[in-house]
RNA sequence: GGUCCGGUAGCUCAGUUGAAUAGAGCAACUGCCUUCUAAGCAGUAGGUCAUUGGUUUGAAUCCAAUCCGGAUCACCA
């Protein structure tokens, strides 16, 4: 059982017992002791204090003679300071814990449970590439969702590909304008790139049209009205939903380019979907949901022929779920994939990420379900996250301010190339192995930035400052592991030999840190936070150089030493490697 | 205007079920490579926790008001 909780379990009684007053578990606050302290946990006797009006010191003394003398096998000593009882941990209890977990490479693994989730994540349009902004999502939900698996969840990742729409029409009337038939093939270029660029020539165009329009003398409402390109882009779009042949093929063929570019993209940063949905095949889906809320009178049909559901008894406003001319509206779809993927895999939880700029919408998606009764409307569980934006503010297409994924990947590839080759350590690796490491540390500076930041607030990128190679980064762990690994590759912990039994501080202070392993990787999966990984590994990370620095491994003064440094060494890079992994970072055995 | 979210060091962020002197990283400055990888370690400096009031033995954390920033409230998705 994890120390923390344990201690709180066996204090309990004991509390109880020697003040001879009733508490339950809860009651009590215990923590690490802070580091200027003697002590390992505390317990904090103000809420004690102040319930059963009790003296303080009193008190104190009383529970800590009686835990000392009762669970000696746990607690060393105590010393109280102010409303904080300070327990020292046995030794013996910290080594018995590295000895059984040193080599176990699936620490913090938890056993399956039943529990069905599904984490809807990425669920791009079609129209452009991946941004700074989908790389946050992507990132979060893939985490979220191995997090979940590590602690005995059942998990299928799924991806709403936005396929259809006027986003996609306005990329296929620019490319039938200004394309003369080029393909992603004949010009060289990713698909989703090439089809993005159209969409950016149809903005151009639009644009052009709407000022001429204007300067004819229109209003910038009919000018936006009248554009004919505009007008194209609409026809477009009834052309695909009536079924023309010759506009679907164009739509599917645009979509497949940028298939290959997304499914290029997604390769390279390890985002992997075990279920993908097409809002092609499913947009219509929801339509049997209106007649459903009609029918149960939770719908309502306004005299133009529009169906609404009023949500203003709940404070929200009254929504639209079906148009007056009988197409789904945004809700209404989503509406309907829920039940779909419900159908589908019976989940428990069903978590979307998806920005914070949708809070409303998930609000009101969650909230229809539950007046229609749907009894999987309660396990809906909006990731709601910060969007990236810029020193100057938000990320706009318009004004070229996209921070592009290929590009930035390609640029944190090229920074992590020159970081290593002025280090020069590892001058021996064939050009495949350096390929390897230098997208390992790329991507690990990356997905570490995104990812060590609360997913809840929004965050700010700085083109101008490149992501850091150094501190609280993705590679600092990553050299912290390569560091153990270094000295494994000298000399291994074994099994047969006895270990040191007394700790140094800064070897205590490690292990006891790595105990908690589990009980954080239970916090990031009840927070839905990844973040708290983060924290947590670089906390560790810090923790295993500073005792580095100070103690010799291989070099230990005795056998028994080295042992227990070597073990330490190994249950660290074990930690490091999980962690890591669960925030799809990998990390080098050299760098 | 209604609703929601945020404001902590020069910058980027932790800390918010109330608890010890508010913590990291970057940037700045000082030391440490003949010893397991210096992408490291040790240290210095840097704070009116937006403001005001309240609750409390105790408030960055809870409550109220105010200021500032953002999101959202589409027959767009």
């Amino acid at each position: 059982m994890l120390l923390q909780q344990k201690i709180k379990k066996i204090l309990a009684p004991i509390v109880q017992d020697s003040l001879g007053i009733s508490i339950t578990e809860d009651e009590l606050v215990i923590q690490r002791t802070k580091e200027e302290f003697e002590g390992d946990y505390t317990l904090v006797l103000f809420g004690l204090i102040k319930k059963h009006k009790l003296n303080p010191a009193l008190m104190g003394t009383t529970i800590g003679t009686a835990a000392c003398e009762q669970q000696g096998d746990l607690f060393k000593s105590y010393n109280l300071l102010k409303g904080f009882l300070n327990f020292s941990l046995q030794e013996k209890c910290l080594l018995d814990f590295l000895s059984t977990t040193y080599s176990n490479t699936q620490f913090g693994k938890a056993a399956e449970n039943t529990k069905r989730v599904m984490v809807e994540y990425s669920s791009p349009n079609t129209n452009k590439p991946l941004h700074l902004g989908h790389l946050r999502n992507i990132f979060l939900g893939w985490s979220i969702a191995e997090l979940l698996k590590e602690r005995g969840y059942s998990v299928t990742k799924s991806c709403v590909v936005n396929d259809r729409g006027i986003h996609i029409c306005k990329s296929m009337i620019a490319w039938q304008l200004f394309a003369n038939g080029s393909t992603p093939a004949s010009v060289g270029q990713k698909g989703d790139h090439f089809v993005g660029n159209f969409y950016v020539k149809f903005n151009e165009a639009y644009k052009a049209q709407v000022e001429e329009g204007v300067a004819c003398g229109l209003t910038k409402e009919q000018a936006e009205k009248e554009a004919p390109i505009m007008k194209a882009t609409q026809q477009l779009l009834q052309d695909w939903e009536a079924g023309n042949q010759e506009v679907v093929d164009l739509w599917d063929r645009m979509n497949q380019w940028v298939y290959e570019g997304f499914n290029e993209t997604y390769l390279k940063i390890g985002a992997d979907f075990d279920k993908t949905y097409y809002e092609s095949k499913t947009y219509l889906l929801g339509k049997k949901f209106v007649e459903q809320g009609l029918a149960d009178g939770i719908f309502f049909k306004k005299e133009d022929g529009g169906i609404w559901i009023d949500l203003t008894p709940e404070g929200l406003d009254e929504k639209l779920v079906l148009r007056k001319d009988g197409t789904s509206v945004y809700i209404t779809q989503d509406l309907g994939l829920a039940e779909q993927k419900f159908q589908e895999y019976q989940y428990e939880q069903s978590i979307y990420v998806i920005a914070d700029e949708q809070n409303y919408h998930m609000k009101v998606l969650q909230l229809i379900l539950q007046k229609l009764s749907k009894p999987y409307a309660n396990g809906i569980y909006h990731l709601s996250y910060g969007m990236v934006e810029l020193p100057s503010g938000r990320m706009k297409s318009r004004e070229g301010t996209v921070v592009d994924a290929d590009d930035l990947i390609a640029e944190m590839i090229e920074a992590a190339r020159t970081k290593t080759e002025e280090l020069g350590k590892v001058k021996d690796f064939n050009p495949n192995e350096l390929h390897k490491l230098y997208h390992t540390l790329a991507l690990g500076a990356l997905k570490f930035y995104l990812l060590r930041v609360d997913p809840k607030k929004k965050m700010i990128f700085n083109p101008q400052e490149s992501i850091d190679f150094q501190g609280f980064t993705g590679p600092f762990i990553q050299y912290t592991y390569a560091r153990i690994q270094s000295i494994l590759r000298k000399e291994s912990p074994t099994a047969t030999h006895s270990i040191e039994n007394k700790l140094k501080k800064e070897e205590k202070e490690l292990l006891i840190s790595l105990e908690q392993f589990p009980a954080v990787l239970d916090q990031a999966v009840m927070e839905h936070n990844p973040s708290v990984v983060a924290l947590y590994v670089f906390t560790i990370a810090k923790l295993f150089n500073s005792f580095y620095t100070q103690h010799a491994i291989i070099n230990a003064p005795t056998i028994a030493t080295r042992q227990l440094r070597l073990r330490l060494a190994s249950l660290t890079a074990n930690v490091i490697h999980r962690s890591m992994s669960l925030l799809g970072i990998e990390v080098p055995n050299r760098m």
